[in-house]
DNA sequence: TATGGCTGCCC
DNA sequence: ATTCTGC
DNA sequence: GCAGAATGGGCAGCCATA
């Protein structure tokens, strides 16, 4: 099969937005791919080469296929670069380079087949070690000189990660559904398969070769990981039990790692990440807990790997838990940083599927599953139908150095919802409540042209807290979330005037926007927490001597603070103030 | 051998 | 992770 | 309300290069 059936097919879609064209497209591509292609088209339509779970890392990203894209139009990095920061998008420069006149022998381009694309893809993803990138590169260059424009713009996609096509799994399932299961009746049945087997291909495979029962034939089993289930957010307690009945089972939020571990039959425990990364390597000693503690000879459970210690009882924060995630040295890592593991899921025990039961019941068979010890821990959770005591709850959880809680259902709908963002679980955060939030008052710096979407304005913007002491503007985060269209229209025009070629004088930044401004407009920012940064330099060496100020999930309120200037912004020693007090009593107040 | 850029993956 | 937008 | 696509900080691993 041609990749340039599939590159049209990509084409179409991309112009499209109603969600009945974009499957009735994706449909006929799916309709005229062979069968024994049908897997590999349906990875390549949810921009993979393989399923999530198996590990293929290209190793390659926007720089280096940047670096192929210059050497096979024979034009220089930079000027691919330039061209990706106007686009905002690194296929479409591909594309208009292959096609100027200078670069295009017409006719050379015989286009590429669909197997040589992921062939070389896996090649990339294989090449290791000395002299690898520049093997990557050849590889990737190879491709693009026999590409032609429209195939080149969606290989470079497709190695960047970012497809931009409108489709998503989802609206694969759909297709699928539509071309092999005999229309919409059969995505229910497929959803399922995926959730479970977590493998988009194999789905496929086992619905041409033995059609809708087969799909549903297809079993939870320990060793495979299932997609999890995900929470809805909200900001009052209220609403929550509004949504869940009146009435729900409120657990404590974990700032840690989420896990699936399973038990095979032989006796062996895996740890997948939430997105389905194996780390069993990287937490020995909750293998250990687990080995220990877990009843069932098979199961699935998941829990929260928190940095702990057990013998204060006390939680700690996220980043502790992050300096396990390593390759070298786990020995060491596991002495410097104790986890405990806080449970709070069962969805198979001893040859039974349990993601149709109920929370109550798959909660109980989760307390009896486990032998708990100081390490090997349930989630602490409380029965609830009071908002006052949902809010009183919630406080204890963020004082007892939790995120928050996730509010589950316990009703007869309140099934494992394998990949669902449902209304079943629904998560109340600190930072969801302006009133207990923190926000700070910053003021922009620069800016960084947008990409796909956004093309054409600016995407983000670097901000900076007011150093009163040096009288000087100290970068503290980047944000772009938060903006709406029309903020983002506005961007250019408020920025304008403040415009600067080169970094201001009083500006204090290691970060390199596409824009310099100097410093005059106010925005207000909202964010989960203050962290110690090794990039950002406000506050820097007032907390600690090697170490400045950032923000953990910034965004925009939306609030314009036109009334202030520069230097009333948020100072860098009230930002430190805050990051002390939130550590001292992590209510807030 | 040390450093820095890039990548991938946690949240 | 959070947030916005088109359907 | 779903699905999709914008965007954040930060760490470790790996490779290229000074």
């Amino acid at each position: 099969m041609r990749y340039l059936i599939v590159a049209e097919a990509y084409r179409d879609l991309e112009r499209l937005s109603s969600r009945l064209a974009l499957t009735e497209r994706l449909a006929a591509l799916l309709a005229q791919t062979p069968a024994d292609l049908l897997p590999t088209v349906c990875y390549l339509c949810q921009g993979l080469i393989a399923p999530e779970f198996a590990g293929v890392d290209l190793g390659m990203a926007e720089k280096l296929a940047v670096r192929a894209v210059a050497s096979t139009t024979g034009t220089s990095a930079e000027q691919v670069a330039a061209l990706v920061r106007e686009t905002g998008d690194l296929g479409q420069a591909a594309e208009r380079l292959l096609t100027s006149p200078a670069t295009e022998p017409a006719g050379l381009t015989a286009g590429l087949e669909v197997g040589e694309v992921v062939r070389t893809l896996r090649e990339i993803a294989a090449a290791e070690g000395a002299g690898s990138q520049g093997r990557k590169l050849e590889l990737l260059a190879g491709l693009l000189a026999r590409a032609t424009p429209v195939e080149a713009c969606y290989l470079l996609r497709l190695v960047t990660r970012n497809l931009r096509l409108g489709i998503g799994t989802p609206t694969v399932l759909d297709a699928l559904a539509q071309v092999h299961a005999g229309g919409k009746a059969g995505k229910k049945v497929l959803e399922r398969g995926y959730n479970i087997c977590c493998d988009l291909g194999k789905v496929a495979a086992t619905l041409v070769s033995g059609g809708l029962a087969a799909v549903e034939g297809l079993r939870v089993q320990p060793g495979n990981p299932v997609r999890v289930m995900l929470a809805q957010r909200l900001a009052d307690a209220g609403e929550i039990l509004a949504r869940l009945g009146g009435q729900c089972a409120a657990e404590y939020k974990y700032d840690g790692v989420r896990v699936q571990a399973h038990r095979t039959a032989d006796g062996r425990i895996e740890l997948f990440t939430r997105r389905l990364e194996e780390i069993s390597d990287q937490f020995p000693d909750v293998v250990e807990l687990l080995a220990a503690g877990l009843g069932p000879s098979e199961a699935i459970l998941e829990g929260e790997v928190v940095a702990y210690d057990a013998a204060a009882g006390e939680l700690r924060p996220f980043g502790e838990v992050m300096l396990r995630r390593r390759k070298h040295g786990i020995d060491q890592a596991v002495q410097d940083v104790p986890v405990g593991l806080f449970c709070f899921e069962l969805l198979y025990a001893d040859g039974e599927d349990l993601t149709m039961l109920p929370y109550p019941r798959r909660r109980a068979a989760l307390e009896a599953a486990l032998t708990l010890s100081p390490r090997l821990r349930l989630t602490t959770a409380a029965e609830v139908t009071d908002p006052a005591v949902l809010d009183a709850t919630f406080a204890q959880a963020v004082t007892d150095g939790c995120e928050g809680l996730v509010c589950k259902s316990t009703g007869p709908d309140s099934g494992y919802q394998a990949g669902a963002r449902g209304w079943q679980w629904i998560k109340l955060k600190r930072d969801y409540r302006t009133e207990l939030s923190d926000t700070a008052d910053l003021v922009i710096v620069g800016a960084f042209a947008g990409r796909g979407r956004r093309a054409g304005v600016y995407g983000a913007v670097l901000l900076a807290a007011y150093d009163a002491d040096a009288d000087v503007f100290r970068a503290v985060t980047k944000c772009g979330a938060g903006f709406t269209d029309a903020d983002l229209a506005a961007l250019p025009a408020r920025l304008a005037p403040l415009q600067s070629p080169h970094k201001p004088a009083r500006v204090d930044a290691r970060q390199e926007p596409d824009v310099w401004f100097e410093p005059g407009l106010v925005v207000e920012i909202l964010s989960a927490e203050l962290t110690l940064s090794p990039n950002y330099t406000a506050a820097w060496g007032q907390i600690r001597d090697d170490a400045g100020l950032a923000m953990r999930f910034p965004r925009f309120t939306g609030r314009w603070r036109d009334d202030k200037a520069a230097d009333d912004a948020t100072t860098t020693r009230e930002l430190a103030e805050l990051f002390l007090n939130a550590r001292r009593t992590p209510a807030g107040g």
